[in-house]
DNA sequence: CCGGATCCGTAACGATACTG
DNA sequence: CAGTATCGTTACGGATCCGG
C-alpha cells in the first residue's frame, strides 16, 4: 500500500536527474524536434507515427512542468498555439547534439526506416560537427529549399542553430537541391561546385562563395580519438561483431 | 500479425539511433556507473537499488550486443569478472557529462535521497566541469579517500578522468577527507585551505599546491549563457514556477 | 556467495475512438 | 485541431530459484 511507483531514479546524482525529467520514452526526441524551432501538436504528432495523442501531450506537460518547454502563440497572421523551448530547455542543445554525433558512427540496421530521413534532421547534425565558432558579431541566415519543405541555418553568436522552416529574415544566402543531394552535400560525397554544374543545386540568392563557407564550417564527420584507455583489464571475449572500428 | 512491437524509434536520425541502443530505462545510468571504471554485476546492482538483476542483465545483454560494453577479467589478483566500457562507450563520457551539467541547475525535490550522494559520482560531474585542458604530456593520478570509499582523478591527455577506487599507480597527491567536506570543495563553499586549517582534510602525500590546482581546474558550476532566443514567439503562459532562472 | 534466469503483479505504452 | 478516455499489449520491479 501507499506504494510509490517512483517513476524518477530519485538518485542525487545530476545525469539522474536530468534523466528524471528527460529519460522516458520521446521525451528527448521531443525535445530535439523543438530545437527546430516552435511546433504545433500536430506536427509533433506527425514526426512520431506511434507515440499517440495521449502520450505525447503527456509528455509535453511533464516538459512544461519542468520548465523545459512552454506553451507560445505565434505572432501575428499565424497566431497559431505552438510548443517552444524555454531558456533552460535551449540549453539542451549541446549535450543532446553531442549524443546525435555520437550515434553517427553507429551501424544502420534494418529497423531504420530511410522514408523517415528529413532536411532539417541533417541540418540540425550538421551545425553541432561545427569546430569553431564564427564571427560573434555576424548575424545572417542561409536558406535551403529542399522539396517542398524550407529549413534555415541562423548565424548566432558565432555558431549556426538550425531551424525548420524559411527564414524570418531575408536571408543572405537562398539555394535549392533534393533532398539526396542535400544529404550527398552534407556527407562530403560531394562538393558545392559539383552539386551546381551538375544541376542538382540553384542558388536562388546570394554567391557560390558564400555556400562553400557553409559546407566548410560545417562538417558532420565524428573524428573519434582512439583513446588508449590504459585501465582496460584484460579482455575475454574480443567484442563481437558491430560499430567499433 | 507479426507485429513487431518495435521497441526502437526507427528514424533516420542520429540521435533516435543513439536513444535506439541508451534509451531504455537505466541504460545511461549503467555507462555512467562504467564511466567510473570497471565494475562487477554486483556492484551495479549495489548501485540500482530497484533495478531488478533481471533487467540489469538484459540491459547489460543490450550494450554488449551494441559495442558499448563489453566483459573483462581483472588482471593478477583479483580475476574477478567485471563489465568495462569499449573505446565506443568511452566516446559517451562527453555527451553524458554534458547531459549531467545540465542537470545541475535541477531543483532537488524532495522525491530524491540524499543518501545515495557518492563521492566518485561528484567527482565525475567536476571533471565535467573542466573548462581548459592542462598540458597534455603531464601523466599524473590524484586520490581522495572518503569515508572508507576511495577514488582517483586521472590526468589523460589534459583532461581529468573520474575513477572508483584506489589509483593504480603511484598518485602525486593523496588526501582523505569525509563526503560532507568533499561537496563543499566542490561547490567552492569551501577552499582547500580552509579545509586544511580546519582539520577536515589530511593530505596524505602531495603538497597543498598540488590540491589547490585540482579544485581550480574544476570549477562544477554550469555558467549557463543568457541565449536570448530570437525565435520566441508571444508567450501566453509564463512558465508555472520551477527552474528557469 | 556470485551471476544470472524464471515467474508474476503492476505500471507504462501504442492504437483507436471520442470530445470540447 | 488539440487534446482526453479507453483498452489490449509490452516493459518494468520484486521475489524466488538455480548452476558454478
Amino acid at each position: 500500500m501507499e506504494r510509490v511507483p517512483s517513476k524518477t531514479y530519485g538518485q542525487m546524482c545530476p545525469l539522474a536527474r536530468s534523466l528524471d525529467i528527460l529519460g522516458e520514452r520521446w521525451t528527448l526526441l521531443v525535445v530535439r524536434e523543438l530545437l527546430l524551432g516552435p511546433k504545433r501538436f500536430k506536427h509533433l504528432l506527425a514526426a512520431f507515427p506511434s507515440i499517440g495523442a495521449n502520450r505525447l501531450s503527456e509528455r509535453l506537460r511533464g516538459l512544461e512542468q519542468a520548465g523545459v518547454v512552454r506553451r507560445a502563440t505565434l505572432p501575428a497572421p499565424a497566431a497559431v498555439p505552438v510548443y517552444e523551448l524555454t531558456p533552460l530547455g535551449e540549453r539542451l542543445r549541446d549535450p543532446l547534439l553531442r549524443l546525435g554525433l555520437w550515434g553517427l558512427d553507429l551501424p544502420v540496421d534494418e529497423r531504420i526506416d530511410p522514408a523517415t530521413a528529413r532536411a532539417d534532421l541533417i541540418a540540425l547534425g550538421l551545425t553541432a560537427a561545427q569546430p569553431e565558432p564564427l564571427d560573434p558579431a555576424r548575424c545572417e541566415t542561409v536558406q535551403f529549399d529542399i522539396g517542398d519543405e524550407a529549413l534555415h541555418l541562423q548565424l548566432q553568436d558565432g555558431r549556426f542553430l538550425a531551424r525548420s522552416g524559411p527564414s524570418p529574415s531575408a536571408p543572405v544566402l537562398r539555394v535549392a537541391c533534393d533532398l539526396d543531394s542535400f544529404i550527398a552535400l552534407a556527407l562530403r560525397v560531394i562538393t558545392p561546385a559539383q552539386a551546381l554544374g551538375d544541376g542538382k543545386l540553384a542558388i536562388l540568392a546570394g554567391t557560390p562563395m558564400a555556400l562553400d563557407e557553409v559546407f566548410e564550417v560545417l562538417v558532420y564527420a565524428p573524428a573519434a580519438e582512439p583513446e588508449p584507455l590504459t585501465t582496460s583489464a584484460s579482455v575475454r571475449q574480443p567484442t563481437v561483431g558491430s560499430a567499433d572500428r
